[in-house]
DNA sequence: CCGGGCCTGCGG
DNA sequence: CCGCAGGCCCGG
């Protein structure tokens, strides 16, 4: 669920909040969630500072002291959060401890999460950082184009690949393809100039969007301290099964597109052939 | 390139 | 009590 916007609500916090923090200890409570093993990392992390909080893609990235770096991809389900004294978090994989005696909590309930550490040079092939595309927000609109004027395939589908632009997941997507007026069904090289300069637009308006409101909390999503996320208030499409298109007012239709469940209205986007 | 697997909670 | 939720990987 947390896709580019909301791992980039999360990474904005921590900037604020964990820059300046020494790793003391990591407590797991499950070992399958680090690589290398939790041991080995807090061998190498203790008394390691933290200069900086980066984001690629949906990969969240602290840079160390000493060249090195701890990379945290979310997933579905996964949560970084601050331990409050009160409320306690369930389905804790991890607890990072600075020597400040804060404790960072890595929670997951489908233990799809990861945690990865190693050195700059390293870190990119252990967590498979470097078969990503570009970061969308930082493309020109040539560019942009240019990735999807020379493939062809499913619209949806390709808006998934991270290979291609890398930070689109599911909810964006079903928005990006309702702005441009597209079906997500749509072939890709169905889209004209024009379309595909409606994409860049399409892209970049509904992901700044998206961290403009912190992102969206349908069920798990919440930011370092806890707080929800404000952008599903403002989805257009997706989970708006059964309810009016703000557009025209035609119900909205759920199906299924990349093996994905996939929202669309049935008048404001055609299928493009 | 499609679809199953990973994993748990929850809704129908 | 089954099936869906969808990040990403990988096998066929």
């Amino acid at each position: 669920m947390p896709e580019l916007p909301e791992v980039e609500t999360i990474v904005r916090e921590l900037r604020k909040s964990a820059v300046g923090k020494k790793f003391w200890d990591i407590e797991s409570k499950l070992d399958s969630t680090f690589t290398p093993d939790p041991q080995t990392i807090l061998s190498k992390i203790r008394g390691v500072r933290i200069l900086d909080v980066t984001r690629r893609a949906k990969f969240i990235v602290f840079v160390l002291d000493q060249k090195l770096r701890l990379v945290v991809h979310l997933r579905m389900t996964g949560r970084l959060m601050w331990k409050k004294v009160r409320g306690r978090e369930k389905h804790i994989r991890g607890v990072f401890v600075f020597s400040d005696a804060k404790s960072l909590i890595f929670s997951d309930t489908r233990k799809f999460g990861h945690i990865w550490f190693g050195t700059e040079k390293e870190i990119d092939k252990i967590t498979g950082m470097e078969r990503l595309g570009p970061e969308p927000l930082s493309m020109s609109e040539k560019d942009f184009c240019l990735v999807y004027e020379r493939k062809n395939g499913i619209l949806k589908n390709s808006l998934l690949r991270q290979d291609l632009v890398a930070g689109i997941g599911n909810i964006y997507a079903d928005e990006i393809c309702y702005r441009i007026g597209a079906h997500p069904s749509s072939r890709l090289e169905a889209l004209n100039e024009s379309k595909l300069k409606a994409l860049y637009e399409a892209t970049q308006h509904c992901l700044h969007q998206g961290i403009e409101h912190c992102g969206v909390t349908l069920s798990d999503f919440v930011g370092t301290r806890g707080t929800l996320g404000k952008h599903q208030k403002y989805l257009k499409v997706y989970g708006r099964m059964g309810d009016a298109c703000y557009e025209c007012g035609t119900i909205i239709k759920k199906t299924r597109v990349a093996g994905r469940g996939t929202f669309y209205c049935p008048k404001c986007q055609p299928v493009l052939a």
